[in-house]
RNA sequence: GCCCCCGUGGCGGAAUUGGUAGACGCGCCUGACUCAAAAUCAGGUUUCCUCACGGAAGUGUUGGUUCGAGUCCGACCGGGGGCACCA
């Protein structure tokens, strides 16, 4: 929306912006106030921001997650921390690849070229950033350290390359790790993905699973919800493995393994279900034309997830039997079955139709036995029928032998006691969590330091010849990966035998790049080493880290397994990288749409008389609901243009007023502009009130008159709730707190010295408490107020103890829970006197009628609640 | 379908964790300044009844626990998020 109070010119800003945030920024540059440097001994703190991948300008989302961070890193750094709040870009990645086909810009000069203009645009901001640490991840002085790293973990065994069922993102043509694929769509393309059957680069998370599980719990300075999504995401499952032996005719097939969480209802087993891409099924599928199709039929619903939703369950017999491995003689058909994933478990399930839905629809549909074998507690087993639905709930078991009367835990106990006794099963833990498919068939990220060799087969490229650095000289004519079709790139002698062998064109998942790049941060100049170790040990873990739930699942996860990976080759003795998360909401405007339906930008439209027209042609305009800025709805606001207008403090305000940071936040030019005339509004204060001061330092007064007591506990108070608002993240909080100390200090003006003092005193604190939020215009008031010091560099005010207390209180007074009046009364005072004063009350007395009252409730310093 | 979170004025949101609901801001209304407007300053602003004093109701709906419930418990309605043939 237009502004219609764009900052007025010439309507007396006495405050001017421009030149006093760029003053700021010049000094605090030249005196490198923010660069970190190690100092053992003394208390660290690392603030950090997820980095940004550099796709051309910064965005609001970014403003408001940077302005949190800087608030907390001023914060730390005034309460005496040793703070690092550096900054870097997430360099590698499509959209480079992408502009060059459209505007045949290389992506190296294309992100260079953004990460300039971005940095300019973070620089106008104000952050307390250490830029001597800057890094970006397609630089090969970073990720050379990545190939060594790789090359270690696949010397550990935690990377291999492995031959499965894969997704493929078709626009962006390459693979997918299962993370990345959301509701069947590929996370940046929302393309749906297709399976292909591709050998590709691993890394083993599922190694870490039981552990990445385990210490979430310790995660206490993360927000619940992520942890949450996390344990889900991997999934543990406790059960059993059991061995049914498969017979045919023909052939002895040997044992089949299946998983399941459910041994308690074994001896309700009506079928045996098998992937489709089972090696049995497979094996059977090369004789079986009929088998053949139907494989082909379920691969084609295979694909859409939301298909999968309503698709049908489906089945094919196969030419085998199934024997029970508890019931002598008994024998179960087996189908392959499309509901039935290979990558879970072994790929093969006994069926349970009294006991599971799945299964349930899957015998109704083939005529297929339901035994119910759980039976709800008091239910009677004569007239308890699962043939409508199957009963998931816990129970007591029937009809199965020795279970029977046990409840379900215990009969999974005992069961599978048994089954380990036979040697046929055992009780073991299944995850969800898959390994980390790393393999991406693009251009514009870290070479896989591999090398294939006919005769040596897949070898590691020696670490003299790191880094595998990507070749500039490429085109982008055509679709695919300009790696595979370089004319020279990737020949190379295969260096274990010498004769010549290819190079792997695959490059790495960009997730990679961003998961240690917290780490490169504390040495981010080494050249040997990805960190040297006592400065990482100095600095990491990151105290606090900020950034989009989005991540929640896909970065810091692997950021938590890399940590660990690093851990198991001896680079560091961590576990986890992030002592404190916090996720930050949205940054939402709403949305609007010409008569014509295209969408138009705020700056397109204005309000006109209660409507909302195109400015262009006075057209009516929709207005729709507020929602994520986004490119492709228009509804965004360009940060640059707010700060050029209203300047980056105003920005970083609005930022941090009403929302509460996790939540979304709604961009109003309202809003916007508001938070400017307070910015002017607090410039006018602190000059206005300055006249008359006593000058800086001067004595404190002997003694203070009532008002120049008030306006001290006011100011001390506010200290004191405001840092533990900013310790919470309740920057909402924090903001509302400094509104009323302004309140406070603005009104009239002092009569007596004591008073006068207690203002200078309660400006000072002042200016020293919007220092994180607000910092330019914080140190140009704190020059105002006479100092000579830079604010930056300047501790946080204490408060002191004895102003946070009042000497009275007011004391709520209630009949029959109603409120009916209150009382002033001395701090602590005894419960008699409450509850004496209280009866006391006019209110009170005329209610009670000369009655005594049945009961009275003291609260000290709270209520007394009398009951008639 | 399963799991999690959230419902408070016209709006964004507060409420020391069971103790005066609506802090603070936006918007709106009234007044001051001004020829006028903008900006600024002062006051008001949950709803209903009353000229007023004052009273009644009120935190999605509904029932409960309690001297006392926005806060705790049960059921329901609505919104958002995560996972989803995971055996």
């Amino acid at each position: 929306m237009s502004s219609a109070v764009s900052p007025p010119e010439g309507s007396s800003p006495r405050y001017n912006f421009r030149e006093t945030e760029a003053k700021w920024q010049k000094a605090w540059e030249e005196r490198q106030t923010f660069r970190a440097v190690m100092e053992k001994g003394r208390p660290k703190y690392y603030v950090l921001e997820m980095f940004p991948y550099p796709s051309g300008r910064i965005h609001m989302g970014h403003v408001r997650n940077y302005t949190q961070g800087d608030v907390i890193a001023r914060y730390k750094r005034a309460k005496g921390f040793n703070v690092l709040h550096p900054m870097g870009w997430d360099a590698f990645g499509l959209p480079a690849e992408n502009a060059a086909m459209e505007k045949k810009v290389h992506p190296k000069k294309w992100t260079y070229e953004n990460i300039a203009t971005m940095k300019a645009q973070l620089k106008s901001m104000g952050l307390s950033l250490d830029w001597s640490r800057e890094l970006a991840t397609c630089d090969p002085t970073y990720y050379r350290h990545q190939q060594k790293m790789f090359l270690d973990f696949w010397k550990a065994g935690l990377a291999y390359r492995k031959e499965a069922w894969v997704n493929w993102d078709p626009v962006d043509n390459t693979v997918l790790a299962n993370e990345q694929v959301i509701e069947g769509r590929g996370w940046r393309t929302g393309a749906p993905v297709e399976r292909r059957k591709l050998t590709q680069w691993n890394l083993k998370i599922t190694h870490f699973a039981d552990e990445l599980l385990e210490r979430l719990d310790t995660l206490d300075r993360w927000p619940e919800k992520v942890r949450l999504m996390q344990a889900n995401w991997i999934g543990k499952s406790r059960g059993a493995r059991v061995f049914f032996s498969l017979a045919s005719p023909e052939k002895d097939w040997g044992k089949l393994e299946i998983f399941t969480t459910r041994p308690d209802t074994l001896y309700g087993a009506s079928f045996m279900a098998l992937s489709i891409d089972h090696p049995v099924v497979t094996e059977l599928a090369q004789n079986d034309p009929n088998l053949q199709r139907f494989i082909a039929e379920c691969r084609k619903t295979g694909t859409a997830a939301a298909e999968l939703e309503t698709a049908e369950k489906q089945g094919y017999k196969l030419p085998l039997q199934a024997l029970h491995p508890l019931l002598p003689g008994k024998t179960l058909p087996v189908y392959a079955a499309n509901f039935v994933l290979m990558e879970y478990g072994s790929g093969a399930i006994f069926g349970c139709p009294g006991h599971d839905e799945r299964d349930h629809e899957f015998a109704v549909k083939y005529g297929l036995p339901i035994l119910p074998v759980v039976m709800p507690k008091d239910a009677d087993p004569k007239t308890f029928s699962v043939a409508d639905a199957a009963f998931t709930d816990d129970g007591v078991i029937i009809n199965s032998d020795f279970l029977n009367g046990l409840p379900v835990d215990e009969a999974k106990a005992r069961i599978i006691a048994r089954l380990e006794e036979m040697g046929v099963g055992k009780g073991t833990t299944q995850y969800r969590l898959r390994d980390w498919l790393v393999s991406r068939q693009r251009y514009w990220g870290c070479p896989i330091p591999a090398i294939h060799c006919e005769s040596c087969g897949v070898v590691p490229v020696p670490e003299k010849d790191l880094p595998v650095e990507l070749p500039d000289d490429v085109e982008f004519d055509r679709p695919g990966n300009p790696l595979d079709r370089h004319p020279t790139w990737k020949h190379v002698a295969c260096p274990r035998c010498g004769k010549p062998a290819r190079r792997e064109t695959d490059t790495f998942d960009t997730f990679i790049d961003s998961s240690w790049y917290f780490d490169r941060f504390t040495s981010p100049h080494l050249a040997t080493a990805p960190f040297d170790r006592e400065e990482n040990q100095y600095w990491m873990p990151v105290d606090q880290y900020i950034g989009g739930v989005e991540h929640a699942i896909l970065h810091l996860l692997y950021s938590r397994f890399w940590t660990r990976a690093m851990r198991e080759v001896q680079m560091t003795s961590r576990d986890e990288p992030f002592d404190g998360l916090f996720t930050q909401g949205m940054v939402c405007h709403e949305t609007y749409r010409a008569s014509d339906g295209s969408w138009l930008l705020p700056e397109e439209v204005e309000r006109a008389g209660g409507k909302v027209v195109r400015i262009s042609d006075k057209s009516p305009v929709e207005v729709g609901r507020s929602e994520k800025m986004s490119k492709s709805k228009k509804n965004v606001v360009d940060p640059d243009q707010i700060i050029h207008d209203y300047g980056a403090d105003t920005a970083r305000w609005f930022m941090l007023s009403d929302s509460p940071p996790e939540r979304d936040l709604e961009w109003t030019e309202a809003g916007v502009t508001g938070a400017w005339r307070f910015q002017q509004r607090l410039f006018r204060i602190a000059t206005e009130a300055l006249e008359g001061l006593p000058p800086v330092g001067a004595p404190r007064p002997a003694s203070f008159t009532d008002a120049a007591i008030a306006l001290r506990r006011a100011a001390h108070k506010t200290v004191a709730g405001l840092s533990a608002d900013i310790e919470a993240f309740h920057f909402n909080k924090a903001v509302a707190r400094l509104y009323e100390l302004a309140n406070a200090i603005g009104g009239g003006t002092p009569k007596d010295d004591s008073h006068r003092w207690a203002r200078r005193e309660a400006l000072e604190i002042f200016v020293r408490l919007i220092g994180p939020m607000t910092p330019h215009l914080a140190e140009e008031l704190w020059q105002a107020l006479g100092h000579k010091t830079m604010l930056a560099e300047e501790p946080w005010p204490t408060a002191e103890p004895a102003l946070l207390v009042d000497d009275t209180v007011t004391v709520a007074v209630q009949l029959n829970g109603k409120l009916r009046g209150t009382l002033q009364l001395a701090k602590d005072a005894p419960k008699d006197v409450a509850e004496a004063t209280a009866l006391a009350l006019p209110e009170i007395v005329r209610a009670l009628d000369g009655k005594t009252p049945k009961r009275v409730v003291v609260v000290p310093n709270r209520i007394v609640n009398v009951v008639a």
